[in-house]
DNA sequence: TATTGACTAACGAACGAACGTTAGGTATAA
DNA sequence: TTATACCTAACGTTCGTTCGTTAGTCAATA
C-alpha cells in the first residue's frame, strides 16, 4: 500500500546538491549516499545522470508555475486586486516582506534559484530560465503593481517599468545576499521596510 | 631574454574556465589543453589544482584592489570630487554607463565576477569576497555619491544608504543580466539612462 | 673558447581513486 | 508468476598526481 517514493527522494537530494555544487561537480555516488542507496540503484529510476538533471529542472519549472507569486499575479483582474485597494506604504512593506520570507524559505524555490545561479553560464536553457524567473517575471509583476498604484492615485505618474526596476532590484539584490548569508535576513528585512517607505514617499502623488 | 609566461597563461586559462564551469567541474586536462601543454607540465608551475585556484583568487583580488572603481573612490577627498561638482542627471547617466561598460568588458573583472557567482554557495571565502565586491563596496561607493549630491544640493535630503540601494541595485541586476545575455547590453544601457534620469527627477531638491 | 654542472620547463608513462554506467543476481510484493 | 527495487561486482574512462627523462639555458670553471 505504501507508495514508493525513492524517486522523489532522489530528485530532492539532487536539487539539494545541484544547488550547492552544480550539476557537473555533483557525483552519482554523492547523490546515492545522500539518498541512502547504492549508486547502481539510481539507474532503476533514471536512465542516466542527465536524465536526473532534466527531471529536476522539470520539477523546478512545474513548482515555479504552481507556486510563483510573480508568474501568477494579474493586476487587471478585479478578483486579484480586490483585497489590495487602499494599501499604505506599511501595507506594501509588509506584503513584500511576506513574499520575501516565502521566496527565501520555500525549499524548492530557493534551491531552484541557487541552481540556476550556478548553472547560468554553462547551460543556455537554465540561463534563459534564470532570466525569466528572476528578472522578467519579477519586473512584470512589479510593473503591474506600479500601474495599479498609479491608477489608484497612491503614487504619482511616471514610467512604471523604471519604477518597477527601482522598486524590485534592491529586493532582488537582498534576496541574493540572504542566499549567501542567511544570518543577515533580519538586517535585510529592516532595509526592505525602509526602502519601501522611502519609495512611497518620493513617488507619492 | 624572453621572460617565460606559461604561468600567467595557465592562470588566465584557469580564470576563463572557472568563470564558466566553476572550479570542481574544470579538469586539469581541460586546463592543460587550453594552455597547449600536457597536464603533467602544469605541476612545474603549481603544486596542485587547489594551488591554481588559490593563485587565481589572489590575482582576482589584486586586480580588484588595483582597478575597482568602487573600492578606490573617496567622496570626502576634494581631489577626487573636483571634476564632479555641478553634475546634471545626464552627466551622471553618462558616468554610470561608462563605469558599466568598463565593469562588463574588463576581462579580469567580468570573469572574476562570474567565478564568484558560481562558487558563492560552496566556497565560504569566495562568498565573502562576492558580498564585499558586488554588494558592500558598491553600496559604499553610491552612498558616498548620494551624500555628495545631497551636500551639493542637487538631490533632496533622505537616507543616503537607502538612496544608494535604490540607485545601485538596478545597475547590479542589469550587470548580471548582461553577464548572462551580452546581446542585451544596448537595451540595458537605455534602461540605465532612463533610470538615472527618473531617479534625479524624483529625488530632486 | 670550450666544458662542465646546476637548474628549469616540458614531456610520456604510469599510479590509485573516482567517475558514470552496465550486467546479473536476490528479495519482496502484487 | 511477473515485475520491481535494490544489491554486488565489474566495466572502461577520466580524474588529480607523481615519477624519471630529456632538451635547453646560463654561469662558472678550465
Amino acid at each position: 500500500m505504501e507508495k514508493n517514493n525513492t524517486r522523489e527522494e532522489i530528485l530532492e537530494a539532487a536539487l539539494d546538491l545541484f544547488a550547492v555544487n552544480g550539476y557537473e561537480a555533483t557525483s552519482i555516488s554523492q547523490l546515492a549516499d545522500a539518498v541512502g542507496i547504492r549508486k547502481a540503484s539510481l539507474y532503476s529510476h533514471f536512465a542516466n545522470k542527465q536524465d536526473i538533471l532534466d527531471t529536476v529542472v522539470e520539477t523546478v519549472l512545474k513548482g515555479y508555475a504552481d507556486h510563483s507569486i510573480f508568474a501568477r499575479a494579474d493586476w487587471n483582474n478585479p478578483e486579484y486586486t480586490k483585497d489590495k485597494t487602499g494599501m499604505t506604504a506599511e501595507d506594501v512593506a509588509k506584503l513584500i516582506q511576506g513574499q520575501m520570507r516565502y521566496i527565501l524559505h520555500d525549499t524548492h524555490i530557493s534551491k531552484g534559484r541557487k541552481m540556476l545561479m550556478i548553472e547560468q553560464f554553462r547551460n543556455a536553457e537554465l540561463a534563459e530560465l534564470h532570466t525569466k524567473q528572476n528578472y522578467e517575471d519579477v519586473l512584470n509583476y512589479f510593473t503591474g503593481l506600479m500601474r495599479f498604484l498609479i491608477r489608484e492615485e497612491t503614487l504619482k505618474n511616471a514610467d512604471p517599468g523604471i519604477m518597477a526596476a527601482q522598486f524590485s532590484s534592491p529586493i532582488t539584490v537582498w534576496i541574493n545576499l540572504c542566499d549567501r548569508e542567511p544570518e543577515r535576513e533580519e538586517e535585510v528585512m529592516e532595509l526592505v521596510r525602509k526602502h519601501v517607505m522611502q519609495f512611497f514617499e518620493i513617488y507619492q502623488k
